[in-house]
DNA sequence: CAAACCTTGACACGACCGTGGTAACGTTCG
DNA sequence: CGAACGTTACCACGGTCGTGTCAAGGTTTG
């Protein structure tokens, strides 16, 4: 049978066994199983394995971040209603870009800005 | 001057004052401000709270997943980087649709499922 | 001017995220 | 058959989310 254990899809993909299994409940990278229940990571899974990574790593955004936009992704309803609520206005992206969002994201516990 | 104090905003809007200074910093809704400082709400915020509150309720998701989709929308490198990676591999909805989304979103502490 | 309101900053707290580890039990392979 | 590995289910822990509350200080208003 084809595919790698979780063991040695851990070593080719650089997430731990522990993730993967994570990963998998989020509901984004399900492997197959074979007939006694073991996953079988395959070429598919493990490149969707790596790309995910670098994702989240390049955007500094966490795993419930692209399930979530899974999910609006197949839910129409959902995807429309957000979409709706973002169109609504603008916000100007003076206010809070990339700067602000940050800030609000990871919130370490840095004082300043008050943007003059 | 027009608009409404963070008080009555909040008592017309069903956020709490609290809440109304979060939202504001997660970049979600932000009034003008008076000469002093002072908050003001206008019409316009006031619906936006009124379908932000409405909108977080009736699908069970989080300022959070609110403010990374406002993220996604004026980033396109964001956006793309995310669709990409998405539309990579369809994941049969069979296996991962609300029932699990819901599952790990809100992983309360049920057991059981395990569909049969 | 004093009461009532606003502002930001902080402490606090339960719930969940992202991780690791361990226990208890089944599977594969040498 | 025993060692090595897989599975699920738990405990734990720092960090963040969503909230409330309180303190210290400025503003508005009767």
């Amino acid at each position: 049978m084809d595919g790698l254990t979780i063991n040695e899809a851990a070593g080719t993909t650089g997430w731990s066994p522990r993730m993967l299994r994570y990963v998998e409940r989020a509901g984004l990278v399900s492997p197959a199983r074979s007939a006694s229940g073991y996953r079988l990571y395959g070429p598919a899974e493990l490149q969707r394995l790596r790309t995910l990574k670098e994702l989240l790593n390049r955007f500094g955004i966490g795993l419930s971040d692209v399930a979530f936009a899974a999910q609006m992704k197949d839910s129409p309803e959902l995807r429309e209603a957000v979409e709706a609520w973002l169109e609504a206005q603008p916000r100007r992206p003076e206010d809070v870009s990339a700067e602000d969002w940050l800030r609000f994201e990871q919130e370490k516990h840095e004082r300043l800005l008050t943007a003059a």
